[in-house]
DNA sequence: ATCCTTATGCTTGTGTTGAGCATAGATACG
DNA sequence: CGTATCTATGCTCAACACAAGCATAAGGAT
């Protein structure tokens, strides 16, 4: 008989498999007019969550079949972020089991009871953009705050440890800022007490944007982390785009992604080289200056290559 | 209230969660002499897998104690790879999910009724280390089969999409071979029903490999295609190795990951140059040539940096 | 007419990467 | 002992990718 199991085995050798709960958590996000939203739920103290259920024919199809009929809009894009086994809630008999998907959609429809709300209402230090070097809430709120965390450590290696770890974060010292670490940052401001969500926060210390119930701003986060880190090696922005766009817009919403000004003409022909795009043959002159070619996405990339992303050339 | 589940919602506005089981499947790697192996149950039928108990304090630990229990030796590295639910047992009552997870240790041990096998052995076309250009198993079995299945396409426009959904995953025509497709070949292979495992396979066709037991082929595919990326951008490759080794051994372990052939000085290069490994002073004299400088990995490179991987310098 | 704005094209310097040549230090064999 | 052979290691060079900036085009506002 095999004994493949990492428990134990019924007499009949076949596995006992303790019950429970299961439940989906969507992170659905879209750009509009240059902020980067997401669908939250109960005046945004919850990401939307809900229980698998047995007539959904897949996950990923529930998930679809869900949001399409919330929002109103199509879901371009679907991929599973991670599953959490929330151990709080393991030892009072009722474990749940939550398993997390990014969704993207190039629209907002409004329902009663959901609303879409800015990323960096969350995170307000994620956004950079408007940042100058030096400036910004990063240095004015979190680094003289993680210096006094780093100055609690115990011994002179820890120190050095928490400085460590707060520069690669932050980007502090000499190092630079990577837009990925969103899920670090959450986790060490956590850890600092920094965060209303955190066991060893104190109200007066609390760095700046809302708190979500439960670990949902920290599923978000991990949403946040992987859109960035994708859309540098896959095309994934254009299901956030409308069906037709000018190159500005298209890194009008690469930027609002990134939390980062990009250099504007590097983008366009990392874009144009790649051929990710063709023109449609219209212009756009809406912003007061040299109209805008409209471009579309080549959908064919898609199948082409397997590899084709939307690569950060960097700051301004 | 709040309106936020995917489902319905109880009169007492708490949420209604079906129970369904769930369980833990690993995929566990090392590299042992050039070859590249996975831990077996059930003569190779199987994935190593059991329930989520409640004893767990989280399905990482689980996991960790599990294997370590089972093999005597330290996971160095684990991660999550995807959660299933498994449409087929849906239906019948009995939903399960997988949560499916990645670990990586440098020593195999054996237990009883577990044994690690070759990763090759279940994916024969994934080893390309010795194969000649325009020669080896894809152009000699699957690349054949799969043009007779392209031909099979309802309309020029299926088989136009079907060829280059081949070339794209193969290699094929002018295209490159990209390691990191394991699971898209695979389930090409399924939908051509080339594989022993799919419902259209017919038995004259199939090709070589080893079956598993359910979907654990796919969920092995999975692991491969995950590890196959994951060396190229974050240094979990000195997880597989002893604590000290020459660039040769570490070379080799990369190519038996990768499944192809790589350019010495450039690889020597990369890895020297991005200090990911510090030289321990001795040599190594087995090999019937100069002797080879020992290394030892800079573990401090996990904390300095997030990103930092072993890239792959191209053939050869 | 002048200035501002956005869009778009082109150039230049730097760093990364693929590929090959050359040398060093050991063993095997006549 | 000399030579062939093997692996390890060091170095060079050309092609390419990328960051950064300059220059020009085409519209609106005053």
């Amino acid at each position: 008989m095999q004994n493949c199991t990492f428990g134990q085995i019924g007499h009949d050798g076949r596995v006992t498999v303790e019950r429970v709960g299961a439940e989906l958590v969507a992170v659905v996000t879209a750009v509009a007019a240059g902020r980067p939203v997401v669908l939250t739920a109960d005046e945004g103290r919850h990401l939307p969550f809900g229980p698998l259920r047995t007539e959904h024919h897949s996950m990923q199809a529930g998930l679809h079949a869900w949001v399409e009929h919330q929002t109103g809009h199509r879901l371009g894009y679907v991929e599973q972020l991670y599953t959490f086994a929330d151990p709080a809630r393991a030892t009072t008999g009722g474990r749940v089991v939550s398993i997390s998907y990014l969704g993207l959609t190039n629209a907002v429809g409004d329902r009663p009871g959901k609303a879409w709300r800015d990323w960096y209402s969350f995170f307000p230090w994620e956004d950079q953009r408007h940042d100058r070097p030096g400036e910004g809430l990063v240095r004015e709120a979190i680094e003289p705050r993680l210096g006094a965390w780093v100055g609690q450590g115990d011994g002179t290696a820890e120190r050095e440890a928490r400085r460590l770890r707060a520069d690669v974060c932050f980007g502090l010292g000499e190092r630079a800022w990577s837009p990925e670490l969103v899920l670090q940052r959450y986790e060490l401001l956590y850890e600092a007490g920094l965060i209303p969500e955190s066991p060893m926060a104190s109200a007066d210390l609390v760095v700046p944007g809302e708190a979500m119930a439960g670990d949902h701003r920290r599923i978000l986060s991990t949403g946040l982390a992987r859109l960035r880190a994708k859309i540098q090696y896959h095309p994934v922005v254009f299901e956030l785009m409308p069906e037709s766009f000018t190159l500005g817009q298209l890194q009008a919403t690469v930027e609002a992604l990134a939390g980062q000004a990009l250099h504007k003409q590097n983008f366009r022909r990392l874009v144009t080289q790649q051929e990710l795009v063709e023109p449609t043959g219209e212009t756009h002159g809406e912003t007061g200056g040299r109209p805008a070619r409209m471009y579309r996405f080549r959908r064919a990339v898609l199948d082409e290559r397997q590899v084709a992303g939307t690569k950060l050339p960097r700051t301004r």
